[in-house]
DNA sequence: CCAACCTGTCACCAGCCGGTGAATAACAAG
DNA sequence: CTTGTTATTCACCGGCTGGTGACAGGTTGG
């Protein structure tokens, strides 16, 4: 029987031309990375793994342990991403305005900063991982993270320093995480402990609280 | 070859004992709500299903199935438990303290909050599991669990009103916002955006700082 | 004693996962 | 055309997952 054998590799119809895929090594490669960010970006860290990643990038999964050494080098080349990331999304410069105080300046970051982390599912999906888990991976990915938003602040920053008897650094981290929770929170349930988290006013009424936090700190 | 099926069944050498398993519905029911609940705050909501949870309760999965229609009606179980959980954990009553203002009260809902957290590995996997995936599931424990916290806060602030012309509700959500991610992020890294969280010494700062955006706001 | 029921166990399924060794197809140089 | 290199795919493995059907072993009631 060795007709058996035919049909298998070929069933007849359409000689199906398989996509004609060219050979270039850098253009894989990008897909490959694409193809990872937007998943994680999409579905979250849960269902991310090499196959998943192999498949959107319409390739085989071996060449993601070839050109990336595997998921963990993969994710480090998200992580080295991360720094022109944030460059990109966030404005560097002061948008116009004279900052005068460390408050004027801590209100614009903090509202810049959530409004950045509303657009950006995908710095969302790694800070909602960075909570979650606590592996080598995502141990890189968070001080890639934590890396490019402490440059982004010390750039902001200027010669601008805390009023005098104030814990900035403590205080600071607290509005962060507020933050961060908050956007977290509203993605998923659209709400954050009773507030709801919906319409563009449902945010303004947000960024009026954050605001007036910041405020009442320092002044 | 009637021998061989025997083998199988029992290698000769000691009868092995097989432990005698008691037949107790009420007590099995128990272990399996237990491994659940031990699995889910040891190990996170990324290793936990039907599988391990039997293996953790020493039965089988089977079990499961036939106690609690499967995974979800077992996470809803959780759920239900979650209620008296709070309020095992978190006092009722305001410590002695006199709370006179509303600032009063908030500045000790949230150390209160913090330790609580702080103290309660399974509720702080639930709360990385609320902003990590948005299935039923996960749905109706974050219900359960901002349900119990709800009447917590009210059964605390009595009749005291916040200032006026304050979102209260805003500012509320970004401070319980804070202090969760905060949480959560120590448990997994041992800090929170530059700020070191391990050293006791390191929660008074926190603590402090915390204090300090409460009284900000409030006064 | 037998029958019905309840608790618990076992064996098995299909499907996906990460991971690896070998084959294949395109291209470049000789 | 031949040879070698590189990009790409394929086939397969063991292991784990959720899920199900059949069976064994006590317990109860007639």
């Amino acid at each position: 029987m060795p007709s058996a054998n035919a049909v298998l590799k070929n069933p007849i119809e359409t000689p199906a031309e398989p996509e004609k895929r060219v050979r270039n090594r850098a253009a894989t490669e990008q897909a490959i990375l694409d193809s990872a960010k937007r998943l994680l970006a999409e579905e979250g860290f849960q269902n991310f793994g090499i196959n998943a990643v192999a498949r959107g990038a319409g390739c085989d999964k071996q060449l993601i342990y070839r050109y990336y050494g595997g998921l963990d080098g993969l994710v480090e080349a998200i992580g080295t991403d991360l720094g022109s990331w944030v460059k990109d999304r966030i404005p560097d410069d002061t948008g116009g305005m004279f900052l005068l105080t460390y408050g004027d300046l801590m209100e614009r970051l903090a509202l810049l900063f959530l409004d950045a982390l509303r657009a950006d599912p995908l710095m969302r999906r790694i800070v909602a991982w960075e909570v979650s888990e606590n592996t080598e991976q995502v141990r890189r990915l968070s001080e890639a993270r934590s890396k490019a938003l402490a440059g982004w602040i010390d750039r902001m920053r200027g010669s601008l320093t805390p009023p005098k008897g104030i814990d900035a650094v403590g205080v600071n981290a607290m509005i962060f995480a507020a933050i961060q929770h908050l956007v977290l929170s509203a993605t998923v349930s659209g709400q954050c402990a009773g507030l709801a988290l919906k319409t563009p006013k449902d945010w303004e009424k947000a960024a009026t609280a954050l605001k007036r936090i910041v405020r009442g700190v320092y002044g």
